[in-house]
DNA sequence: TTATGTGCAAAAGGTTTGCACATGA
DNA sequence: TCATGTGCAAACCTTTTGCACATAA
């Protein structure tokens, strides 16, 4: 087991490693999503810094959000509403992957079991088109929540 | 085979049962759509629209496309940078089904083939979710583009 | 020291709303 | 006639940009 510690030992890292600067703002960052494991807006994460950078602005948001999820540190997922979520995705970016999200406590998870090629297959044959990629979005409620220990 | 004109006569019909009023631009949204099987934003939409009505407006388009979407002659789909695009579904909505579009000249088409439930059983067992809901986006490129047909 | 990060203000771009007038049934 | 549709202007909300100042390396 991995602690929360070590964890951020590790994006620490991989900040140096992509020569983007140590500031407080960017480990309160990192740390919102590593010790919740949830997905969030950029507002919601503005919403959490300022209780301690009274003076964030939202724009630093933004493009610090940005920048960890071009590193590969999160991940950019579609939510509702035509807004866009981020969350920390342990899967390389490049390997075929997709995202399981909690309806309640917006946990958010990756998997890398897709057995599509069958239905690729068949969808092909079905619309005469020629599939070049495709995109899973899975939800559901986690195992947490399943057991009504947490909403 | 079920001719333009026919499924005009299908769709003005089913604006009559759900007590929406035959305007003029009403018919040509749907004109739009009909002919052309494209995914389309509201905005290129209007573009389309102004041609024959010099004083249209951006709202009556969104609030046209919005009333569509909920009587069921258009899907909402959600594409690249945040945005929402509309086009002609001829499944059900409360039918489980799921849609494809080309990426060269942006038709829309769905099916209902989706063997999603071994892929659900062993995500399940991994993820320790109880999954609720899934939707698959599919990309690709359509007959006609492959042949180069149209583009 | 210096490239990079950040706050602030303002803009951008898609979407929605309120209201007065127009129009289909 | 009258409920519904539409044009216009303005608001809304998320996201982006420009710029001067601040800060990590």
């Amino acid at each position: 087991m991995i602690s929360i510690y070590d964890k951020k030992v590790k994006y620490t890292r991989i900040l140096k490693r992509n020569k983007l600067k140590l500031t407080p703002k960017r480990i309160a960052i990192i740390d919102y999503f590593v010790k919740s494991g949830k997905y969030a807006t950029p507002f919601d994460v503005w919403i959490y810094l300022k209780k301690n950078f009274k003076k964030i602005g939202l724009p630093t948001v933004y493009r610090n959000l940005e920048k960890f999820e071009k590193i590969g540190i999160l991940t950019k997922v579609e939510g509702e509403e035509n807004r866009f979520y981020y969350g920390i995705c342990k899967i390389k970016k490049k390997k075929h992957h997709h995202h399981i999200t909690c309806s309640f406590c917006h946990k958010l998870l990756d998997f890398d079991i897709c057995n599509f090629e069958d239905l690729k297959e068949e969808i092909e044959k079905k619309t005469g088109f020629s599939i070049k990629e495709h995109y899973l979005i899975v939800k559901g409620i986690c195992k947490d929540c399943q057991k009504g220990g947490e909403i």
